[in-house]
DNA sequence: ATGCTTTTTGCATAAAAATGCAGAAAATAT
DNA sequence: ATATTTTCTGCATTTTTATGCAAAAAGCAT
């Protein structure tokens, strides 16, 4: 193999390239690298491009360029319970109670609130994964909260 | 060919999808589609990702998941939107911000407003053209009509 | 209704990106 | 220096994504 490149050096040239000008592929890359003194082949691109996190992103016509990582953009991705503890909740304000379920569970929780025909809980409206729960004038929260929560078990 | 399903529906499945789990391709998501009862291709998954801007990003491990694409990176200088401008619009009624949308729009509105996790927005529910959302008791309307415009730009 | 246009969708295929493998260079140890 | 390990890179190939084309469905006008 020949005398091998400073790698450290093709990745900042890399990054240099991809923040001035909208590249569209791997090749196109490779080109400009090229032109830039560094040549090397797609696959050299695809790694460094990922030990770069440089990923393609989606402009206004839908249409992918390069682009350099932008900090904590990304989604965390949740575990099973951390999902869990986000998904149910339980809020107040004025005489609403905003109830939030995982998404599709909304219509299920408000049918059993519903049902439990609480006096407290005068009626509910619900969405995907949000239940609108209309309470009794006056009604202390943390009444309500002790209500819900032994209709809904999560919370 | 079959009867054709709703698209808006379908596109709506594959953001519930995409922002829930950490799909590594189009493959990925066909399966997770199918068991959301919304079978399609590749072929279709590749175009609605394309319309929805959404792109793969890399993790910290460089690895690539697929990811809604963040809200407020462009202008919203919109010229087709001059008639839909009618469309969008926002009311007050004690703790109740009325968002109002064009037809059929609402649900992926308050997906996108309870995506945004801002505090102030307590919950959502969604019609076909209007979406309620309950406000943090005591919010200033100034303040939530800003901060609804940094979600939904039309507003 | 009828015919015409636009939108959707899948199939087949092309284009783009990722990866197993192996060999060479560099780093490190002996 | 020699041996051993690690890093780096390209080739060939697979995997993943995008697209040209055609046909069905829906919309639209007459």
């Amino acid at each position: 193999m020949q005398k091998r490149q400073d790698k450290k050096t093709r990745l900042q040239a890399i990054r240099l390239i991809v923040s001035s000008q909208a590249l569209e592929s791997q090749e196109d890359l490779q080109i400009e690298m090229d032109k830039a003194g560094f040549p090397c082949t797609q696959t050299t691109l695809s790694r460094d491009l990922k030990q770069l996190r440089i990923s393609k992103v989606r402009g206004r016509n839908g249409h992918s360029v390069y682009a350099l990582p932008r900090e904590g953009m990304f989604s965390p991705v949740l575990t099973r319970e951390e999902m869990n503890r986000k998904c149910w909740r339980v809020d107040f304000s004025g005489n609403i109670m905003v109830v939030h379920t995982p998404p599709g569970h909304a219509s299920m929780v408000a049918y059993d609130i519903d049902n439990a025909q609480n006096p407290y809980f005068l009626g509910t409206v619900a969405g995907d994964d949000t239940v609108l729960v209309v309470l009794q004038e006056d009604l202390e929260r943390e009444i309500a909260r002790e209500a819900i929560g032994e209709i809904v078990e999560q919370l």
